[in-house]
DNA sequence: ACTTTCCTCTTACCGTGGTAGTAATATCCA
DNA sequence: TGGATATTACTACCACGGTAAGAGGAAAGT
């Protein structure tokens, strides 16, 4: 129940997981972290889980022998809380500033800058009704 | 020489510091620390500059009996990686769907929002003369 | 019924970030 | 010269992420 999670790596992989297939197995999640190039042991990836379970992260039912995980943090909570975090660690909280250095690091389709357009111009709107 | 600087947050509150003032004593950084309303010992951040240097992100040179550090990584290098990493590890990549999220969580004047447009428009143009 | 297999639980180990105390050393001032 | 002060060096400690072995139970095949 933490404000402003902040997830490592590996704990960010396996929400991801959780997040796409509503519940998992550890054997599921260490299938698909396999799949993604990270063998890890059954017992690591049921370390992991056990873990972020004592800090709420996600939960857990017993269906016969085996657990199923699901994920208690919200996917839209952890983007926003990590994603406003690095930009206050980094730049200060000047978020066009982090935009710019997420632009300049990577190539954008001409499809990805019109989402970008789009977007920037839905926010233009919101503004312009709340104040 | 790390290829992908990922640091954590004393450590790049350091490396800002250490950006801003180009040089910078021990007791310089654990003062602005301090006015940041982080209030360390003195050893404390002398330790952290130590390990720090021992990983090569910073130097420094003697000043009569002070040492006097300096950053190594560029702020534009670590600013990238770090960026970009979040974006691959928590949006797979996707950056306007990072984009979006910054966005949503928090408050954009309209300056700011000029600012992103214009940036939009800087990158669209750099992109049809690329390719 | 016995062995194999699949699961969880407990415990442990390492690296690192963060924090700091204590010791050693250099410097300055009276 | 000798004491106070500033600075570095060494060491330690805790929490946590990540990794995994080993113990033990339940299930299931033959």
């Amino acid at each position: 129940m933490s404000r402003k999670p902040q997830l490592a790596s590996l704990q960010l992989a396996i929400m991801r997981i959780l997040w796409q297939k509503a519940e998992a197995t550890v054997t599921d999640v260490r299938d698909v972290l396999a799949d993604e190039g990270r063998e890890l042991a059954y017992t690591t990836v049921a370390t992991m889980l056990a873990k972020m379970e004592r800090k709420g992260q996600v939960a857990h039912r017993a269906a016969g022998k085996a657990f199923v995980y699901r994920a208690v943090l919200r996917q839209e909570q952890v983007s926003r809380s990590m994603v406003t975090d690095l930009a206050d660690r980094l730049f200060g909280g000047d978020v066009p500033l982090m935009v710019s250095h997420l632009l300049d690091g990577c190539e954008l389709s001409h499809d990805e800058l019109s989402r970008l357009k789009a977007l920037i111009r839905k926010k233009e709107e919101e503004d312009g009704h709340a104040r």
